[in-house]
DNA sequence: GTCAAGAGTGCAACCTGTTCTAATTCGACG
DNA sequence: CGTCGAATTAGAACAGGTTGCACTCTTGAC
């Protein structure tokens, strides 16, 4: 039983591993129904059946928590980007393909997004180093739509993430509809990456 | 005594305004030391002499509260750009010596605007309307510097309105340093106001 | 001047994020 | 196997936003 254990991953580490996973599929499951307040702590913890305290264990804070899965989420997102071809002949079409394409995603669960939209826009000092992860993941999806051949494409790509942020924010702030979001980012798009 | 009371304010609305007024100007004096959490309720209530009950009469939650004292501040500076010639030759120059101007201003008094930018970033629905005000505001003092002339005047203050935003959000979230937020906006006003 | 209605007060209670503690379990290692 | 230390647990306790309630005060109308 004990002899094929793959790599280096010892008992505890593997559990430890175990026990982290379940507590965030728990944290999705709540926040598929509800949002940001379904997902509560002592709930979570019951959902992966763990004791409250080792969810603090493993996140520091609930807006952790959320911002991890969204880190999860973002992950899954670049890793379709990168492993598909991208349709369109200019970067701007590109760019568009690939973010109505994500939109697409973060809609079908839009209580979760919500609750992960929120804990990015309230984020603190504490919670930077997730929230640059989560940055650098939509600027990495942006820039693999953009391609290498535009002109300035990093301070593009960053201006591109910023408007998407704000538009999804602005639409888990219930000022946009979700369509807005795809709407910006085809107008910024097209006036950033025009033939200069 | 009571004769010379201005236009039609009856005494009620007169007591209701200053109190309101009160509670604005000491959720101010708090989130001054300490930002957002230095602003608790009860504090604020007895920093304004008012219980608290009365508080949340004239503010359904704390982030509204923040959010409407956004609003104040921006009008402020609103105020300000619509009254001082605005230098610079073209309309990126213009942009980037509002916003230098504005957040300048913020930064003056960090933990105010730390606070503030919190309450924005985690708005919920109910709030949709104290939000929509704020992103006006800006979007207005952008479309001030920008002036009639430039093309697609709307949908470029609407682009540059949410690379603020989300500069604001970063440098908040400690992930960025304050000047990040003018050099965003620099790089962004003269990508999208190039003479196309 | 009196009165009814709404505004304000003081305070307790509730909810949920977070922390703390004492006891227990688990896994690595001799 | 036995032991030690770290991880986990159950649950209480704490903190601050929010609500509810019983009571008082002010205002404006008659």
């Amino acid at each position: 039983m004990s002899a094929d254990l793959e790599d280096s991953e010892s008992t505890l580490a593997r559990s430890q591993a175990a026990r982290r996973r379940r507590v965030l599929d728990a944290a999705l499951v709540l926040a598929q129904g509800g949002g940001f307040e379904a997902v509560q702590m002592r709930d979570v913890a019951a959902e992966a059946n763990v004791a409250l305290g080792t969810v603090y264990r493993y996140f520091t804070s609930k807006e952790r928590l959320l911002l991890e899965m969204m880190v999860e989420q973002l992950s899954g997102l670049a890793r379709y980007v990168n492993s598909h071809e991208i349709p369109g002949d200019t970067a701007a079409q590109r760019v568009c393909a690939v973010l109505a394409r994500s939109n697409a995603a973060l809609a079908r669960y839009p209580d979760v997004s919500l609750a992960m939209v929120r804990a990015f826009g309230a984020s603190r000092e504490e919670n930077a180093d997730v929230v640059e992860r989560v940055s650098a993941l939509m600027n990495g999806i942006i820039t693999t739509a953009i391609g290498f051949e535009a002109q300035r494409s990093t301070q593009v790509a960053r201006i591109l993430t910023q408007v998407w942020l704000s538009s999804l924010i602005g639409w888990a702030g219930g000022v946009d509809p979700i369509g807005r979001v795809d709407e910006d980012l085809e107008i910024a798009s097209q006036l950033l990456l025009r033939e200069a």
